[in-house]
This record gives structure tokens, sequence and C-alpha cells, in this order.
DNA sequence: CACTTGACCTGTCCGC
DNA sequence: TGCGGACAGGTCAAGT
């Protein structure tokens, strides 16, 4: 699923609902994707302090000192349902375009406002862990220890991005990309806007791309990723923001799921190829490989 | 270590 | 309408 700009979006929008609330309960429907090392009973009355996202990971802090760590994947959802939306007859007001709880729903976490929070995952490939707040930061949690730095990140430089490419220099720049050691937050979707706009062929080896040209690449990244947070994301199939509602990215997409389709630069219908297991997106004329 | 491939799941869509 | 296959936003582990 989401990929950095989905992720923010979601945070953005349960920062502005959650923020402050005293968490009274959570039902776990589906025990396999949910991780804690926790008292279940002491999450009555915890408040949430912060919500924050780090890669694709969102973060929800609690007052006790633990954190509740979600990670979406391919399909993951995380809707919030006011009381208020509930209210007329069982249905909400206004209706969420997402009904909640549906056949996708794993866990129901409920607040002291009446407020819910529904997890769902189709394709059930997210999971959510409960850690204390200390071992979200590296190198106590092993998954984010990895992960590499923040597209927007000001101590973040190009230089610093070419460097970290050079680990992966017999690897097409594209799969370098996707690399969350490499560089934080990209999925399939922004690596293939972010190569059109840089002009670079996705399947250009890393060791094949000069300093200036990874310059691009990292400058294209950032403006990928910023249209796409001003448009709430990609809604490709099941991706859907606190709300339920779907994000308008695509509309605006040079190359993804664009296939056949002519270049906005060139003309040149848009062509799709498999690397390194991904359907890239690209314009074989403008995107140059040489 | 770096790189590739398949696995994890369930649904939708497209061609026959 | 049914059926089979390709495909889907992301990691992971296991193989070379």
């Amino acid at each position: 699923m989401p990929e950095l700009p989905e992720v923010e979006t979601i945070k953005r929008g349960l920062e502005q609902v959650l923020l402050g609330l005293s968490l009274t309960n959570f039902e776990v429907l589906a025990p396999a994707r949910f991780h804690h090392k926790y008292d279940i009973g002491k999450l009555d009355k915890q408040k949430i302090t912060a919500v924050r996202r780090r890669a694709k990971v969102l973060i929800i802090d609690l007052d006790d000192g633990n954190s509740i760590l979600f990670h979406l994947k391919m399909t993951g959802q995380l809707i919030y349902q006011d009381e208020k939306d509930r209210i007329a007859g069982g249905h909400p007001t206004p209706p969420l375009k997402t009904p909640v709880p549906n056949k996708s729903t794993h866990v129901i976490f409920s607040f002291a406002n009446g407020g819910e929070l529904f997890f769902n995952d189709l394709r059930k490939f997210g999971w959510i862990k409960v850690i204390p707040t200390p071992e979200v930061e590296p190198p106590r949690f092993n998954y984010l220890q990895a992960i590499g730095p923040e597209p927007f990140d000001e101590a973040f430089t190009a230089e610093q991005f070419y460097k970290n490419l050079q680990r992966r220099k017999n690897t097409a720049i594209k799969t370098a990309i996707l690399d969350q050691t490499v560089i934080a937050g990209i999925g399939n979707i922004y690596s293939d806007e972010a190569l059109w706009l840089a002009k670079i062929h996705p399947n250009k080896k890393v060791k094949d791309v000069t300093q200036n040209e990874a310059i691009a690449v990292f400058c294209a990244i950032r403006e990928s990723l910023k249209i796409a947070i001003e448009h709430r994301g990609s809604s490709s199939r099941s991706y859907v923001d606190h709300k339920g509602d779907i994000g308008k990215f695509l509309d605006y997409a040079n190359t993804y799921h664009r296939t056949g389709e002519p270049c906005k630069r060139c003309k040149t219908p848009i062509i799709r190829q498999k690397i390194g297991g991904r359907s890239a997106h690209y314009c074989p004329t403008c995107q140059s490989i040489h």
C-alpha cells in the first residue's frame, strides 16, 4: 500500500482527531497481525500524546511510555469513526465511504469520547506492534534500525543520497531507490514518478548513474512526494485516508498505470516492464539509459 | 555482503 | 456467466 505520501496523509489526519484522546479498549479480531509485549489491561485510560511517521510506519505514542506501531504494507487501512458519525439509526452521518467494521477489520481501538479506530487489511501483510516508546528508536527496534534517511530531512543531502546509492551499484536505479535502507518511504508508484521527472531510465544501473543524475533523482523524489502529499496520496486500489476517502494523486501521475498513454513530455507511449520483480512504467524515449 | 526470486494473502480484472 | 491467469501500493527469508 501506502508509500510515504499515503502514510503521511493518514498521520496528519489521525493527529487531528486522536491527539489527547484516552484509549479505553481494543478488540483483536485477527491476532496473527498483532504483536505486543504489553499488559492489555493497562491500555485503559492511556492518553495519546503524539502521532508520528517514520518511513512507512505510523506511530501512536501513549502517555504511559508505550507506542503502537502500524505497517500497512499493501492493503492496510486506518479509519477513524467519530461517535457522532454513528448516531443516526446505525448509519454514519455523513456516511463513511468505507464502512467499518467490515470483513477485513483486524483490530478496533476504542476511545473515551466514543470514537473508534479500525485497522483493516485485506491481504493480511500488515502488522501492529505495541512496544515501549524508547524502543521505537534505533538500535532497539530492528525494523527502523536499518531504515535510511527521511526524504524531507534537511540534514539528508543529495550528496549523502548518492553515497547511499553506492551500496547498490550493480542494481537498477529503480530497485535501489525502493531499498528502504538507501532512502525511506519510496514505493513502486513514486519510484516510477521520480525517475520520469528526473528523465532517468528505471533500468539504468546505479554504477552508470552520475552524481549529477543522482542529484536530479533526489530532487525528483522530493518533488513527486510533495505533490502526492498535496493530493492526499494515490488510491490505486484499497488505499483510503483516516476518513475512508481516496487520494487523488493518480489523476496527476505521469507514468504509473499509464501504459500505452502518450508521454506528457514527448508523446511516446509509456511502456511497462518488470524490473526487480516490480512493474516499472516509463517513457522509452525521454528517460535516458545512457 | 550484494543480488534475485519466491512467499506471504485475497481480491479484481481481462481474455477466452 | 465461468474459469484461468496476471496483477496489486511491501517487505522478508532463502537461494546463488
